[in-house]
Parts: C-alpha cells; sequence; structure tokens
RNA sequence: CGGGACGUGGCGCAGUCUGGUAGCGCACUCGCUUUGGGAGCGAGGGGUCGCCAGUUCGAAUCUGGCCGUCCCGACCA
C-alpha cells in the first residue's frame, strides 16, 4: 500500500483531510479567500451526488426552476429572523456598470427571499398548491473560517421550495423530503448512517419554525451536519404575501418549507470513509467504480482490457481504462488515493492463465479470476464494499456514542465522539454550557430512533458532539 | 473576528538568529534503458524568497505595515 503520501489520520486529521484533498485531485483554493476550485475527479463526484438527488427530489413531486443570483437588499430586510441570521455574511454588491448603485444588491446566501416574492404571484388558488419548486445554484456566505468543500464563501447546492396550504401538508413535505430524499441518498448512494433529528431553537435555521436535519459522524468523531429541511411556518408568507384563496373563496396564507444540501457533502463523503491510503468512494457513486489498468503490454493485453472495459460497461458497471505508460505502481497508488474502489489488473502473466487480477481498495486484496466470470465478480464486490462502508461507519457510531445522564459525562465523551443525553437533563441552560467547550445539540431524537414533534416531551435525547 | 503557527520554483523543505545577491528532494522536459507496487542513468528548464515601505554600500535575512494559508475558538450548509 501507498507510503508517506499522506499525513496519517492519527497523527493530524486535518491535515491528512487536506493532503486527500490535495492528492486525490478534488479541489484548490481560489484566489479569492475562501473560494475553491473543483477540480475534474472532484467535480465528477458532485456530479453523480447531483444525478442521484436530482432523481429523488423530482420522484417526491417537485420541478427545478431558476431564481437570479442578486437579489434586492431589501427583500432580505423583510423577514426580521432571517435577516438577523444572514447580515454577517453577506456579500453585498454596491457598484456596478461604473456607477454607485441606488438600492444595494446582495448575492443570495440562500433563495427563501427571491422565490418567496414570485411564489406570491404564482400561488392564486388552492389548486395552485402545493407549490413545489427545487433549484441548483452557487450561494455566497462570507463565512469567517472557511474550509474546502465543508465551508467555502461560495458554495453549490440544491435548494428546495415549497408552499402549501396547511401547516399539516408544509409539516409533512419537508418531513418526507428529510426521509425519502435525504437520508435515502445518504444511506444508499454514499453510504452513511446519518442521524435524522430536529435541531434545537438554538440551532435552528434563520427564519425556521423547525429545522429537520441529518448529521454523520466523520473518522474523527466529530459531527457534520449533511443537510437540513426547514419548516418555514408562515414567516415568509407573511412577509412576502405568498396566500391563496380557498374553495370557499376565503383569502388564506401558505404555509412554506425548504431544504438544501450542498458541496459539503463530498466533505463528508471524504471524512467518513477514507484512511491512511486515501480516499474510499462508495461504489454506488464513484464516477470510476472499476479502473482497468493495462499492468504490462504484452500479447494482447491491450485488446483484452478493452474488451474488458466494453463488457464491464455493457454490464452498467462505471468502467474506465488506464493505458498510462507510467510505472505500474504510481498507477496503483493513484488509484487507491482516489479511492476507486475496484482495479481490475490485466497483463501477459494473467492472460496465459485466461484471468485478471481484482484488486479491491474497500475490503483489501487482490484475487485472479477466471475472464469469465469478471462481470460477477466485480457487481458483488461492488455491492458489498458498499455494506461494508455502511456497516464500518455504523460501527462507528456506536461505538463511539456514549449514553450519558449527566452535562459532565456528556462533555467528556463529546471529546472524541458524539453523547447523547436526556433533552430535560441538558435544556437550553446545558447547551449554553456545553458551547463553552465546543460542544454543540446536533440534533434532538427519540428512544426509537424517530424525530421528536416537539422539544417538550420528557423522552426526547439531545446527540451532542463537536462539529464541523 | 480573537489566539497561535507559517509564507523561499508546481509540491515539501533548508538557508533568516550572525545581512554579501538562492539551494536540496520530489515533480517537469528531452534521450536511452525500463514497466507484475511510487524505475535507472545522462542532459536540461523553471524562483525579483507573499506584498509595500524603511534601515543599509548591500536585504530571503533587520524594522514597520498590509495580504494570504493552516490550526484552535466565536459565526455558519
Amino acid at each position: 500500500m501507498a507510503k508517506n503520501v499522506l499525513t496519517p489520520q492519527a497523527e493530524d486529521f486535518p491535515r491528512w483531510y487536506q493532503d486527500v484533498i490535495a492528492k486525490a485531485e478534488l479541489a484548490d483554493n481560489g484566489p479569492v479567500r475562501g473560494t475553491m476550485v473543483i477540480r475534474p475527479y472532484g467535480w465528477a463526484i458532485w456530479e453523480r451526488m447531483q444525478a442521484e438527488m436530482d432523481a429523488r427530489i423530482k420522484a417526491a413531486g417537485a420541478k427545478n426552476a431558476y431564481f437570479p443570483l442578486f437579489i434586492p437588499e431589501s427583500y432580505l430586510t423583510r423577514e426580521a429572523e432571517h435577516v438577523e441570521g444572514f447580515s454577517p455574511e453577506l456579500a453585498v454588491v454596491t457598484h456596478a456598470g461604473g456607477k454607485k448603485l441606488e438600492e444595494p444588491v446582495i448575492v443570495r446566501p440562500t433563495s427563501e427571499t427571491v422565490i418567496g416574492e414570485y411564489m406570491a404571484k404564482w400561488t392564486q388558488s388552492y389548486r395552485d398548491l402545493p407549490l413545489l419548486l427545487n433549484q441548483w445554484a452557487n450561494v455566497v456566505r462570507w463565512e469567517l473560517r472557511p474550509r474546502l468543500f465543508l465551508r467555502t464563501s461560495e458554495f453549490l447546492w440544491q435548494e428546495g421550495h415549497t408552499a402549501h396550504a396547511t401547516y399539516e401538508d408544509a409539516r409533512l413535505y419537508a418531513k418526507r423530503i428529510h426521509e425519502e430524499v435525504y437520508a435515502d441518498f445518504m444511506r444508499r448512494e454514499l453510504a452513511i448512517p446519518v442521524v435524522l433529528g430536529r435541531k434545537t431553537a438554538k440551532e435552528r435555521f434563520a427564519g425556521a419554525t423547525n429545522t429537520l436535519t441529518l448529521e454523520g459522524m466523520m473518522g474523527d468523531g466529530k459531527a457534520l451536519q449533511m443537510g437540513t429541511s426547514h419548516e418555514l411556518g408562515q414567516n415568509f408568507a407573511t412577509a412576502f404575501d405568498i396566500n391563496y384563496l380557498t374553495e370557499d373563496n376565503q383569502r388564506e396564507l401558505c404555509w412554506t418549507t425548504s431544504w438544501g444540501t450542498s458541496t459539503r457533502m463530498v466533505g463528508g463523503l471524504i471524512m467518513a470513509h477514507g484512511d491512511d491510503d486515501g480516499l474510499r468512494v462508495p461504489p454506488r457513486i464513484a464516477p470510476i467504480q472499476v479502473l482497468v489498468m493495462i499492468v504490462k503490454d504484452g500479447d494482447g493485453v491491450a485488446d483484452a482490457a478493452r474488451r474488458v472495459v466494453a463488457e464491464l460497461t455493457d454490464a452498467g458497471v462505471r468502467a474506465e481504462l488506464d493505458a498510462r505508460d507510467s510505472a505500474f505502481g504510481r498507477r496503483a497508488i493513484d488509484a487507491e488515493i482516489k479511492g476507486i474502489p475496484v482495479r481490475v489488473e490485466i497483463g501477459p502473466r494473467d492472460l496465459e492463465a485466461g484471468a485478471v487480477t481484482m484488486a479491491r481498495r474497500i475490503a483489501g486484496g487482490k484475487s485472479a479470476v477466471p475472464l469469465g466470470e469478471l462481470t460477477a465478480a466485480v457487481t458483488a464486490a461492488l455491492t458489498a464494499d458498499h455494506d461494508a462502508l455502511y456497516n464500518e461507519a455504523l460501527a462507528r457510531r456506536e461505538s463511539r456514542t456514549v449514553a450519558c445522564t449527566t452535562i459532565e459525562d456528556a462533555a467528556q465523551a463529546a471529546k472524541d465522539g458524539w453523547a447523547t443525553i436526556p433533552w430535560r437533563e441538558l435544556g437550553t441552560d446545558g447547551e449554553a454550557k456545553l458551547a463553552e467547550s465546543a460542544i454543540s445539540v446536533r440534533c434532538l431524537v427519540l428512544p426509537d430512533g424517530s424525530v421528536p414533534r416537539t422539544e417538550d416531551d420528557d423522552d426526547v435525547i439531545a446527540v451532542v458532539a463537536r462539529a464541523y
């Protein structure tokens, strides 16, 4: 395996993270502080995420649209909590076309406001509801401490915005996105065993009445918020006058939701599955599932390799040929750092035996596979690798989560993992106390793993941890 | 934005204390030999030492300011 390529995780996890991003050619820092250049391999992973997410969003009934990057500053100020939450991190355009603008224009930090303005135009009748929109876009938040993928000044995401006739309909839709789109995607594609819960009032989105979250545990035991789905109540409907006429000709305010996942998920994928040899990309999201390597050219090797790629491709496997003429060892290590799940190595020796060598990044090890059985072997390996990654991440989360009954114990446990503590024991005072040790309440859950409808029930449990 | 560390060819570093005009490893280019786990030999190219001032005969080195990166916090997807 690769040696001395990356800083070991145990030595310096943040350094390891930076090393992987550089060596796997995922991204670079942009020229402006906090910005990010996403390189082709990193982009390919994001594209796979987009494709899988987009299909689920559409299956949930939302339609894609696009709203402008620039928003009148006055829009932001209409919802009090929203403006208060976002003001510190806004990028504002004051000059354009060679002169000072009459009204400053903000670069969207999120689009509730512009979309709210248009929702108000489009929802006239109960027949127009629910209005289910999604957009893939870039947003800008001038964060104070940027980190590639996890928190960049500009990031890419999808943001869904919906308007409903009733509270119940809005609530159920936010829940549906949380479960059927986000949790399903993260578990089935990213192989990350996320915990679903609701945010405390302190951690809630600015302008929301309830925020649902998905939290993943990273390789160092810290938590990463991987997506959120918000019930916005009638806050934005009031601010933007989003209303409709009921069947009995009554004017009613809508109930709205918004929900988002971002390029941060790429960071989550890196930290949830990566090891000291580099990235380990879950097979279902991997842009390259199988790298077919010409290990040593010889009689018919290149032709055989091309046939293998074609056969795998026909079987629906994302396979690529590696015919570079650099040394075999380097190419193998490159593939390992990039986390390509399976390598098929072909050389004269293999062909003489009528076989190829299959190397596994996730399960480890190499084995000879008869040519005729390769597709079946690869398919089985990819399925097994997904399960292995998921189970490994789940085992880590379970072994590093400690059930506590006191704030002191929870603070101690959260130093290198997660802790759970009854919310009635913790409360907002305890939450503030933990914050002094950089520990936050990631979410509230119920004993059976379901999401509480309220903070107030006796059996509500707080999951607390250090977080990215 | 507060605390700390660091900015020297693409990457990683030495040189800074004690001022004298820049070096190493990797990478890169060309040639030949190689290719089953980071190939070898030979020949090359590339840096106004983060930026701006100042001190000095002379600054990578000393002084001041600014910018950037990373870590730890506060803020956040």
